[in-house]
DNA sequence: AGTGCTTATACAACGGATTGCGCAGCGCGC
DNA sequence: GCGCGCTGCGCAATCCGTTGTATAAGCACT
């Protein structure tokens, strides 16, 4: 488990309200570790108790009040502990990659269509990474040196999943035409894509 | 939840035990979507009792009796029916990257160390799937069409990964001997690396 | 005036996923 | 002779995560 160890990393730069930093998790760290609110309000609640982080009230007019987080001493020492410790593998649910893999039975056009709505999402964070990489790179990255090798992972991520994208396209396109529209009904390929 | 869309996919090539699928989703699936063989026997049973998979008892010698599974014509609708609809967006756990995230306070040496695991894991992987690719290539590509797409996202990933661990070894060289051996007590960078 | 979006927090229910444990036999190396 | 690793299956407890629901106020649009 290390929602909390993420949510520790954000509270390091900066306090927070959770609203905060449910935003972040919808962009930019969401990259690599994804949370809703409701994770996020609950890991709080459990963070406070648990005095690593803390929290302030902030009254606003014309908004409901937030609270602030900090993270507490105890928080930033349970932080270098866990990074002391070897990381876990990473865990991935990319549902759209096990479309492509059965993607056999599946309509070609339909898969085309997925492919290009989320081409499009990609090519949007690739500009926003871009943008941010080369701010930092003004600012001296020594200074934000691992903000900076986050972002430049995005890039090169958004970068990947593009051009594979791009070969997909190419290749889709070729087959919903050398093929009656129901390209499902083919025999099982020989082999499976496995060594 | 697609675990079940994952184990019909596979199936759908070939018949495979539990053993089998959970050994395919350790290594070529895995990249995509991963499950212990907990989920994978849990998951199997539910899909028997649905009528989407059957098996057949398989005795041998020296080894356990095996359970082969197939994929029956109920399971190959419930795949077609999942492939219509758009996958959900894709969930990641990247606890590594967190790590980098969090480098402030972190050891570079240790950090260098794990991405220096992490990149042999991913060379041997690329290596692979590049064999596996060719091979897919030499057989036709039509024939293999999704398998081949499926291990060319694997390739993408696996390099984009590799070109971004070494930009990552060459900034944390620099920084191991630029910093006293504690690189930790300095300040919190100004801004965080969200848009 | 009504609809819907944004800011802001939170609980409850359910199902999915991880972790821990257990059984069982074979082959390999020391 | 003993431990280790591979093949093979499975249960139970707990934890994590998703989905649904609730509240509350302002703002923009129709």
């Amino acid at each position: 488990m290390s929602l909390r160890h993420a949510i520790l990393v954000l509270l390091q730069d900066q306090e927070a309200s959770g609203y905060d930093l449910a935003r972040e998790f919808a962009n930019s760290i969401g990259l690599v570790w994804n949370a809703t609110h409701q994770q996020i309000y609950l890991e709080l609640g459990k963070l406070n108790e648990q005095l690593m982080v803390s929290f302030r009230h902030v009254p606003q007019e014309g908004k409901p009040d937030k609270k602030l987080y900090s993270i507490t001493e105890d928080g930033r020492q349970e932080l270098v502990r866990w990074l002391k410790k070897p990381a876990g593998p990473a865990r991935i649910r990319d549902a759209f990659m096990v479309k492509v893999a059965g993607g056999q039975l599946a309509d070609p056009d339909a898969l085309l269509g997925e492919l290009e709505q989320l081409s499009k999402q990609r090519r949007e964070r690739l500009a926003t990474f871009e943008a941010l990489a080369q701010r930092l790179d003004e600012q001296g990255r020594e200074d934000n040196l691992y903000s900076y090798l986050t972002v430049r992972r995005g890039i090169l991520d958004q970068r990947a999943w593009l051009q594979w994208a791009e070969e997909v396209r190419q290749a889709l396109e070729h087959a919903s035409v050398g093929l009656p529209t129901s390209g499902a009904t083919r025999r099982p390929s020989p082999g499976s894509w496995n060594g």
